[in-house]
DNA sequence: GATAAACTTGACTAAGTTAGTCATCAATAT
DNA sequence: ATATTGATGACTAACTTAGTCAAGTTTATC
């Protein structure tokens, strides 16, 4: 979301994502390190380093992070006998195509959308 | 299923339950404990003893079992101000919908079905 | 009424997952 | 050279889940 957020070009640095989404900044290394080793992300060292959205957010969907990151979506073992696996087949398509539908920019849209809505102008 | 496939009124013993449906004995206690305090199914004690299915299979899907038996689907706390919440409500609600229309006697059906052509008749 | 067959309950364990920490190493702009 | 920044992997704590075990309690039947 930070990155997604970030319309110039200029890398952003691990140090002001842990502090703009309160994430732990060693918790928040194996986040980057996943997004980067899956190509969602590409990541730069030394001073003015930081990390760039390797992608456009309306070509980023949920189920592609999550596929590349925690492995394919509630998984069945493709030899795995087990009784009533249809039922967890046809759940398990259902939730692939709905986060395929969903896209960063989506989420990036509706992030916008409340903060609009939540911060109401006080002005007089 | 084992109490579902059960058309006699005579109670199902835990004994044949573990056997049929290879489910360690200790182990199975749980799950019909579980199932009792939800009131899917009704225990006899003694000899003679056993389970019957409380309700008809075709009137117990698995939204109801699994929300009985494990909490509600997916819960998130309704106070949960997560970002991005919506999607994972939009995913509960598509969840629940389907598992809403799985019913106990569709499992039945299909396992029927399976058993049937699985084992083709090879007599002469 | 004794007894054995059966269910009932709750404390415990082992394996696996997930969020998170920590220490150390590698690259690079200045 | 060096300070800044990312990279990596070993480790920990909390939680969940499948499963065990050791008590019970109820009840049909002899």
């Amino acid at each position: 979301m930070e990155l997604g957020s970030n319309t110039d070009n200029i890398p952003i640095q691990k140090k002001q994502i842990a502090a703009t989404r309160d994430i732990p900044g060693p918790f928040l290394d194996h986040i980057l390190s996943d997004l980067r080793r899956s190509g969602f992300i590409n990541s730069f060292r030394g001073p003015k380093g930081g990390h760039l959205l390797a992608k456009s957010p309306n070509q980023i969907n949920l189920l592609d992070v999550i596929n590349n990151i925690e492995g394919e979506v509630a998984s069945l073992e493709p030899d795995d006998s087990c009784c009533h696996k249809w039922v967890w087949e046809e759940l398990d398509d259902l939730i692939a195509d709905k986060l395929s539908a969903v896209y960063l920019s989506d989420l990036l849209d509706r992030e916008e959308q409340d903060r609009l809505s939540d911060v109401p102008n006080y002005s007089i």
